[in-house]
DNA sequence: GGGTAATGGTTGTATTTGTAACCAACAACG
DNA sequence: CGTTGTTGGTTACAAATACAACCATTACCC
């Protein structure tokens, strides 16, 4: 293991993908923002909803990898916006299963069709083969962590 | 353009983007925390300095796109830690240099040894060629973003 | 059943961050 | 020179986050 094989700040993943990251979600973080006055995390809890039907809170954020505190806030905002409902399941009272309002259909409906409008602009900056290989490798790296 | 073409949350690179750069940077995190009981930021602003030698807070906070509040508290801690020490600019007393002090440095070392070995076990989980590619996609993606 | 643990979810509090306002030193221009 | 504008940097206050403690309900198991 060559200890003179320097560290390179620039090509350091961790710090790359945080940049890129940050900044590639800026543009549409400020439509979801100016337009919902939604956060982040309501953006997914909304876009999960929206992507994938009805489910507990518990469910989205394993989906999403976010913590329950911060799904619980964001739901809140969410049910206060009138985008979504809360149903206790009967079966096991501890449980909600949350649920699109129909206005909450609408901004998933309006969101998504700029998220992918987004991506389409940002696929356009790389050759297809680059963004298939980009998926390909966010992808593996994103799971199985040596343990965070 | 095609409206059927659905949003598929799962692909969209925003959301990608940010799900890995969180995954790949917490491991790497927990060691300046728990080592160093540095922030994000703080390890920056220690890796500009030590990567590229002396300089001012609003040089690193444009190298590394960072808001100059953030760099001013990192830097106060960082002085604080005793890794950092400030040098007003005589020709511009509104100038501060900032240079590592040989504690900043020796935790510079260490840090950047770690990165470099954590960056190698990141790369060994793609190919050399995927790897080639995807920090040529993300760097490409983080230049010239059409106004944020 | 009754005690203990585990699960779904919320709330409280201490940190961290973002935004704007601010101060001091310098620049530009009449 | 003075007055206006910029720039480097800090501070104040509001918003967001992390972490831990906490209910309520269900599961386990003797």
């Amino acid at each position: 293991m060559p200890d003179d094989d320097p560290f390179r700040l620039q090509d350091f993943l961790p710090y790359l993908l945080n940049h890129t990251a940050e900044d590639v979600g800026q543009g549409f973080a400020r439509i979801y923002k100016d337009r919902y006055g939604m956060l982040r995390t309501e953006w997914r809890v909304l876009a999960h909803l929206g992507q994938f039907g009805p489910m507990d809170a518990t469910r989205i954020g394993s989906l999403a990898r976010v913590h329950k505190t911060k799904i619980s806030r964001a739901v809140a905002a969410l049910t206060d916006k009138r985008f979504v409902t809360r149903d206790t399941d009967q079966g096991d009272r501890r449980r909600a299963v949350l649920c699109l309002t129909r206005a909450g259909q609408a901004a998933y409906a309006d969101l998504a069709a700029i998220a992918r409008d987004h991506d389409r602009a940002l696929a356009a900056r790389l050759t297809p083969q680059e963004h298939a290989t980009l998926l390909r490798c966010l992808k593996k790296l994103g799971q199985d962590l040596p343990q965070g």
